[in-house]
DNA sequence: CGGATGCTTGAGGTCTATCAAAGCGAGTGG
DNA sequence: CCACTCGCTTTGATAGACCTCAAGCATCCG
């Protein structure tokens, strides 16, 4: 991992603000929050930000760019698990072990503001909006677990895509960007991981959605032509 | 759901204290946690403890029996994504949104030790080991769910079968009961859900895993025969 | 410019779902 | 206590979705 420490900048003022872990805190509670984001972290591209096994020092909030992590069992299969975006936390996995399960590494050049494990217990002792947060957040990845394995054991190709492209777009709505149109910043292969498909498989269900006008795409820029189109992908099959 | 209150008992002689809440704790914290746990619950068979959409107003341990949990997305297909046994906990899925997203079911009749969360969140203020063993908990929930996305996107029916047999014998084992002879307490079907397969095939894999002498089966009694051929069937395809 | 990496497209094969039917077992009611 | 039913399980035949393998093309980067 290459650090640089960057200048303090403030989190009352960060435009993530609202996304990031200040979600419900008020300005007093922010204030605190901000004494524990004494670091912040520029990744380039193919860095990693930690490695499964490594010691968890630390939670990791993305100020800008984006992040892969993926996971690798006893019998040697990795698996990408998680793409995070600009307001995302990562690194909630050290918490059971004291030690990383998951690899997080930068898909593009990318900001990161580093929460300091020693820091954020003897803090979160004080200061119970803290720790809430934390639980809340974490409680929130076991929910998009859920809904990750809902896709994987039960979906067909073109539905875990359109799920896909629909979650990127929520997402990034949800951080006042235009959500239709998404830069995919992982190649077909780490999509493919993700949802449990080749890439083979990937290329040809993307054509197919653009074919039928539902997106447009060229390489890596996709853009959302027909909502309740991809919906009706989804919702394939339900309620016959 | 169907409550009893039960006689109060010790956490501190529970035959559980090692894999329950306690895990980590001293006498004295022991004692505190005591003080929480103030209403056990009687289920019977099919009995829910909460449905998805129910006010999130406790974490629950069990102490005997079996619980499915499940989810159902927006398009509404349903999945089973967690068999739960004696001293594990299950509800955190409430946290995020303080409604659950999970439904709870009993697999048999089950006793339930209720931590209420207004109690629980009052006590962890003042009692942080608390709060970093649920804390604890909700992260290797979090793996556990990143193991399950594994298994659902990158291994065949074989693989995902005789991970289960050997994640369920893993888990007996660590609470100190014979972990070759199981009691599968679910249906092929709800197998099937959970693995992303149907009861079909779990009922051909496990008549496979019969043939080849890795495990001997009748009806809901299961034997494994043989636990390095069970690695070996997880382990196929790789490093070849 | 050349090599590496990623993307697309095609042909063929395999795994698992689907559909169907029969066997089995537990629970119910007569 | 037995007969019956309903739900679960097993087994077979078939079909289709997706993977695998392969080749050609595009893109990136030193």
């Amino acid at each position: 991992m290459i650090e640089h420490k960057v200048a303090q900048e403030s989190c009352k003022n960060c435009h993530l603000n609202e996304v990031c872990i200040p979600e419900s805190m008020n300005d007093h509670e922010v204030a605190q929050l901000e004494t524990l984001v004494k670091l912040r972290i520029k990744l380039k591209k193919k860095d990693f930000l930690f490695l499964a096994g490594d010691d968890f020092k630390a939670i990791y909030a993305i100020k800008s760019g984006s992040i892969k992590t993926s996971i690798t069992n006893q019998a040697g299969m990795e698996q990408i698990n998680g793409f995070f975006i600009q307001g995302e936390i990562i690194g909630l996995d050290g918490f059971a072990t004291d030690k990383h399960v998951l690899n997080a590494i930068a898909l593009e050049d990318t900001h990161i503001c580093v929460i300091k494990k020693d820091e954020l217990e003897s803090m979160s002792e004080k200061f119970i909006p803290l720790k809430n947060q934390i639980q809340r957040i974490m409680s929130k990845e076991i929910v998009r677990d859920n809904n990750m394995m809902l896709l994987l054991g039960n979906m067909n190709a073109e539905q875990k895509i359109a799920t896909f492209i629909q979650n990127i777009s929520n997402r990034l709505n949800k951080r006042h960007n235009n959500h239709l149109a998404i830069t995919l910043r992982m190649t077909r292969e780490e999509m493919g991981s993700y949802l449990g498909l080749t890439n083979e498989t990937v290329s040809r269900v993307l054509k197919k959605l653009s074919d039928i006008n539902l997106i447009s795409i060229d390489a890596k820029e996709l853009l959302i032509l027909d909502e309740d189109g991809l919906k009706q992908v989804i919702h394939q099959d339900c309620n016959p």
